[in-house]
DNA sequence: TCGTTACATCGACACCTATCGATATGAGGA
DNA sequence: TCCTCATATCGATAGGTGTCGATGTAACGA
């Protein structure tokens, strides 16, 4: 995917009417959100130490194969929501706090 | 459903290791989220200026049909995010913003 | 050059879900 | 009681997606 998922999109659901176009990308960052292993995801990369993590580190834990985790990995940095930095053999990600923001910031009250 | 989807978890997805049941929890959370039908829905209700509308509303801006509506209306309702309240023939919704903030809370920063 | 290791991609399958037309339900009104 | 209207439910269908085993790819070391 060329551009992310997750644009600088998107004016407050509660406080403004939601056009069509914005809804659609909105929706589409929080499926991104919709599955119990993203999230795990997401949350032992952001809480690592180092504030990133091997991919080959997050297989164990998840108790999902290694190509399923590859899958759900592409999702997230697809929308944008980690960072992919080769380093050898070995693919580093870790959190990138604005894009999960703008998804945050789309809930907030008026 | 019984027990509405979003519950009061969850700790921040990103300053806490989150486990498996709380993950797949919010993620419930977010698929009901992750829609841009109900987005607007969301939207449209929240911004209404009585702060609720009759399901009849609902229908044209949307562009879908009835059942269709009524079937997006359901979910958001089990999930909590919509009160329900019957009066005569019409059914009329609104938004319960503090279901709203748990899900803006979980993506709280560190 | 040859293995080994880390990761991505492929192909297939089971399951889920958004959608609609048709129909049921239920509340008023005449 | 009958009709009308608002809403919910049913049944069916098309498309999406999470999952895995098998396989491809690419980087490193011997």
């Amino acid at each position: 995917m060329d551009v992310p998922i997750i644009e600088s999109c998107c004016q407050p659901v509660l406080s403004e009417p939601l056009d069509s176009a914005d809804a659609v990308e909105l929706a589409a960052g929080f499926k991104v959100l919709a599955d119990p292993i993203r999230l795990r995801l997401l949350s032992l990369i952001a809480t690592a130490e180092s504030g990133e993590m091997c991919a080959c580190e997050l297989v164990a834990p998840t108790g999902r194969s290694q190509p399923t985790i590859s899958h759900h990995l592409s999702i997230l940095t697809d929308a944008g929501l980690l960072t992919r930095e080769q380093r050898g053999k070995w693919v580093y990600f870790s959190v990138d706090p604005e894009r999960v923001a703008i998804l945050r910031d789309a809930l907030s009250p008026d």
